[in-house]
DNA sequence: TGTCTACATATAGACAGCCTACATGTAGAC
DNA sequence: GTCTACATGTAGGCTGTCTATATGTAGACA
């Protein structure tokens, strides 16, 4: 996969997998990788600065766990981040569909053909 | 339109609108707009130096001509261009895929189901 | 005549986010 | 004693997109 492509698309990911329940960074890696059958492979230098920035930002909030003798810094969506995730949501939709519509050879001819 | 989004998939649009005939930038730009349904305004200063590096690596050419008493730059696609847009389309399909699986809460749900 | 808009190309520099590489440390297996 | 998995973090590089600016023609309009 083309890092690039991941451009401006990383805070969705993580808000979205962060959903459900709260997972520190680690965590996080492992479910992008599983959701996503093998394809995104993140690595730490992008989700770490990734998920200190949402944190800047009001999206996460973090506390500290330790569990088997090793620390953990488990991530929690706030209300903002439930919203931030519901407007990336709406966001990929009309990405897609932007590019997906200049790509796409046109097969897609809507009913109402001209 | 997060303009971080189009990192990477910039090459792919201009393949793309290239791929039925040859074009000149500033109709590139119009075509993109048109073809996108207003989404993708993509400012020259974008355009103009994705082409010289499409053509740079071989995957554009172009040529000039005067029309109307302007000059343009046509860029026309090679078969090592056409070879790339095959790659980026199935990259595109791969990446939608791949977040899409990541960001949709599954709309592989049928409507019927609880 | 002068001004404005559309057409048309181009470059410099700013910006930002993803990556590689490295640093640090625990736990458990062998 | 070494290796791997677990776990977090930072520094610096890279690169492609954007903003702003420059240049120039053509045609409309006053």
């Amino acid at each position: 996969m083309n890092p690039d492509a991941l451009r401006g698309h990383m805070d969705a990911l993580l808000l979205s997998v962060l959903e459900r329940e709260p997972l520190h960074g680690y965590a996080i890696i492992e479910a992008l990788q599983e959701r996503s059958g093998g394809a995104l492979n993140v690595p730490t230098g992008t989700v770490y600065p990734a998920l200190r920035r949402l944190e800047r930002t009001g999206h996460l909030v973090s506390e500290w766990a330790t569990v088997g003798g090793r620390r953990r810094r488990t991530y929690r969506l706030t209300d903002s981040g439930r919203k931030q995730l519901e407007g990336e949501r709406s966001a990929w939709q009309a990405f897609t569909s932007a590019i997906g519509s200049v790509l796409g050879p046109g097969e897609v001819r809507p009913s109402g053909s001209a």
